[in-house]
DNA sequence: CAACCGACCTGTTCGC
DNA sequence: TGCGAACAGGTCGGTT
């Protein structure tokens, strides 16, 4: 259940394996994989292309395709993983649903149980993500750029920080994260923080994904979220709220408490976020 | 319009 | 131990 910080740990690590390489062959095993295209398409614009700049807008990858001035997109969703396997006669993950096959001789794989993860190969400017908000971590310049994403939402900040058409890449996690840091409570009106709130929030995003990032995401589960190389993260370890209900807050050393947000939980210090 | 809900799926954990 | 319920990091579309 990748966010931004997971998906960036992924993306840097293909860059790296990939970038230059040449797909040879592709293989799709699962029709809910593409669904935006057909999957003859998908096939053809993807065999032979070589790929360029590997890109993110929030939990998107985007790998640019040359010569065709494509763009390979990837959405992991709730279980989608990417695996670099060296050796492609390395027997099939269940939930294998696509394969790339690179002329270096190793290939990616994209395994997803819950099937909910999806690729396709789309324009260079990728119009399906047009409507999306400033990244998280690479686009939000200042707490005033935030500020300007915040004006006339009168809903909670919360729903806000995860609504990828005002910020792009935060997920459920880190927007519990980000709103401890900035010491604000989840169901308080985005329009309605203070400049010094507001300026909080942007110090915190910055500082829970950066630090999210460096510890190579988050790996909550066993079955959960693992890099490229199918190795976890530890930033879980520096988490102060999320899924510790219960346990004591890092600040005040009261127990953390869990509420709902529509269907989702939250977990957040009645105490210090006010 | 804001808030909530089910749907899409499989797998794991929880509570009795 | 067994078994059903609850829950899971995302997103969309529909209803109240």
């Amino acid at each position: 259940m990748p966010e931004l910080p997971e998906v960036e740990t992924i993306r840097v690590d293909l860059a790296n394996e990939l970038t230059g390489r040449r797909i040879t062959d592709a293989a799709i095993d699962g029709v809910r994989t593409i669904r935006r295209q057909s999957v003859a398409e998908f096939l053809e614009r993807a065999e032979g292309a070589t790929v360029g700049t590997i890109r993110r807008k929030g939990k998107y990858l985007i790998l640019d395709l040359e010569p065709s001035q494509l763009a390979l997109v990837v959405h992991l969703r709730m279980s989608g993983q990417l695996l670099w396997v060296e050796d492609p006669a390395t027997p099939l993950m269940k939930h294998t649903h696509a394969r790339l096959s690179l002329d270096s001789g190793a290939e990616i794989r994209f395994v997803d149980p819950r099937t909910f993860g999806e690729l396709w190969i789309t324009t260079r400017n990728t119009p399906e993500l047009a409507n999306f908000g400033p990244d998280a971590l690479t686009e939000l310049s200042s707490w005033k750029h935030l500020s300007d994403r915040l004006a006339g939402q009168r809903v909670p900040v919360k729903v806000v920080l995860m609504n990828q058409e005002v910020i792009a890449g935060i997920g459920n996690i880190y927007a519990d994260e980000i709103l401890f840091e900035a010491r604000l409570r989840y169901s308080r009106k985005a329009d309605t923080l203070t400049t010094p709130a507001k300026k909080r929030l942007f110090d915190a995003v910055g500082t829970v994904l950066g630090r999210a990032v460096a510890r190579r995401g988050s790996s909550l589960a066993d079955s959960q979220y693992r890099d490229l190389y199918g190795q976890v993260g530890t930033a879980q370890r520096t988490h102060a709220v999320y899924a510790r209900e219960g346990l004591a807050c890092p600040r005040c050393a009261r127990p953390i408490i869990r509420s709902k947000l529509g269907a989702r939980s939250t977990y957040w210090c009645r105490f210090c976020q006010q």
